[in-house]
DNA sequence: TCGAAAGGTTAGTAAACACTAACAAAATTA
DNA sequence: TAATTTTGTTAGTGTTTACTAACCTTTCGA
C-alpha cells in the first residue's frame, strides 16, 4: 500500500485508465444486457445476476453505475479510435480508405451488437451529463477519422465538390445511423456487415463526383 | 348510459378515437416534459405536476401511462399524415414537392419540438411493444408520402436511378433524422427551419441526377 | 330539483431502483 | 505463518416508480 501523493484529491469517479478483469467481465456483461433488454434493462440487480453474484459485488469493482457505463463506453471510444486509425493513415485511395472505414465498423458492431444499443441509443443520452459526453466523445472520434478521408477525396476529384465537406459527412454519418438503428430494431437478425456493404456502395454512388 | 353492445370485450386500451380537450392538454404537457427533460423525466407526478393537478387525475383521463404515450404518437402519426396529403397529391415537380415535404416537417417540429423527442428517441422504443409499434407507424407515414415523390423522380429522370428508390429513401430519411437528432442535443437552441433548409438543398444535390 | 356521472382529492399500496453497513472467506504478501 | 488486502456475502437503507381505494365536490341532464 502505497501513499496517495500525487494525482490526489481522491476524484469520486472510478479509474478509467486501467480495467481490470473483473471490470472487463462487468463492462461485457453489461453490452450483453444492453443488446438483449435495451437501456431500461441495464440494472444494477440485472447485471450482478448476469455476471452470477450479488449487486454488493459490482460495487467492489466500480463507484456507481454510472461509472459502468462510462468505463463501457470510454473503452468503446479507444477501441475504436484504435481501430481506425491503421485505416486512415494508410496510402490507399480516399474512395477504398472510406470503404474500409465502414466495413470495419460493420465488422466491430457485427462481433460486439451490445455496442451498437450503447452509442446508437439516446435512452443513455439523458441519464446523465458525463455519459452525454462519452457519447459525443466517440462520435467525434468517428468524425476525426472520416473527415481527412472526406477532404482528400474532394481535393483530389474523387467526392463531389458541389456540397461542402461537413455536409458530406453529415449526410454519410446519418445513413450509418440509420442502417445501425434499422438493424437494433430487427433485433440484429439479419447479417449488418452485409447489409452494411450495401449501403457503403450506394452512399459511396450518391457522393461520387459527377463526371 | 348506453348497454355495451358492439365492440364490447372492454378492451383495456383507452379510446384514441376521439382525444377530449383534457386529454389533448395532458399530450401537450406530456410533450412539454419530453422536450425538456426527456423521456426518464416523463413520470406521472411531473406530468400531473405540469397539469396543476394531482397524481391519481390522471387516471381519470387514461388507463395507464403507457397509453398516454400511444395516445400522444397517434395523434402525432394522424397529424403528420394530414398535414403530407396536400403536399403529396400536388401537381408539382418532385424535385418542389420532395422541398415542400421536409420544409413542412421541420416546420411542423421547430413548432413543436417535443414531438421531435418523442418520435426520434429510442428511449421509447424499449418501454413497451405497443409503444414500439407507434413508432414504426410514424416512420412507414413518412415513408409512405417519400416514396411516391421519390419514385416519380427517378422516373422522370431528376432523381439518380444509378441506387434503387430504397436505398434514395435510406439515406434521405437518415440525413433528416440526423438533423432531428444533432438539433435535440443542441437543446433545440437554433433555429431547425434553417438549418434544415440546408440540409434539405444539400441532400437534394446529391440525390440529383448526374447529366 | 335531484340523482348520477364526471373529475377532482387525500392517503396509501407494492415493486423496483441504486446503493451501503457489517461481516466472512479467500488470496496475497511480509 | 500471520497480517493484510481483496472480493465476495447477508441484510437492509431511503427514494422513486406507476397505480389504487375511498371519498368529496362540481356539473349537468331528466
Amino acid at each position: 500500500m502505497f501513499t496517495n501523493l500525487s494525482k490526489s484529491t481522491m476524484t469520486k469517479t472510478t479509474d478509467i485508465a486501467h480495467i481490470s478483469e473483473r471490470q472487463m467481465e462487468i463492462i461485457e456483461a453489461a453490452g450483453k444486457i444492453l443488446s438483449e433488454s435495451g437501456v431500461s434493462g441495464l440494472t444494477i440487480k440485472n447485471l450482478a445476476a448476469e455476471m452470477g453474484f450479488t449487486e454488493p459485488a459490482l460495487y467492489r469493482h466500480f463507484k456507481s453505475k454510472e461509472d459502468i457505463i462510462i468505463a463501457m463506453l470510454e473503452y468503446l471510444a479507444a477501441d475504436i479510435d484504435k481501430r481506425l486509425i491503421p485505416i486512415t493513415s494508410s496510402n490507399h485511395t480516399p474512395e477504398y480508405k472510406f470503404k474500409q472505414l465502414f466495413t470495419e465498423q460493420f465488422r466491430f458492431f457485427s462481433a460486439h451488437p451490445h455496442f451498437a444499443v450503447a452509442v446508437f441509443s439516446d435512452g443513455l443520452l439523458e441519464e446523465s451529463n458525463r455519459i452525454n459526453q462519452s457519447i459525443l466523445k466517440i462520435m467525434a472520434t468517428k468524425m476525426k477519422h472520416l473527415m481527412p478521408i472526406i477532404m482528400e477525396g474532394q481535393q483530389r476529384g474523387t467526392f463531389t465538390n458541389e456540397i461542402t465537406t461537413e455536409e458530406l459527412i453529415h449526410v454519410v454519418m446519418a445513413s450509418f445511423r440509420l442502417q445501425m438503428f434499422k438493424w437494433r430494431l430487427a433485433h440484429f437478425k439479419y447479417d449488418i456487415t452485409r447489409h452494411g456493404e450495401n449501403t457503403i456502395q450506394s452512399v459511396l454512388t450518391l457522393i461520387k463526383s459527377k463526371k
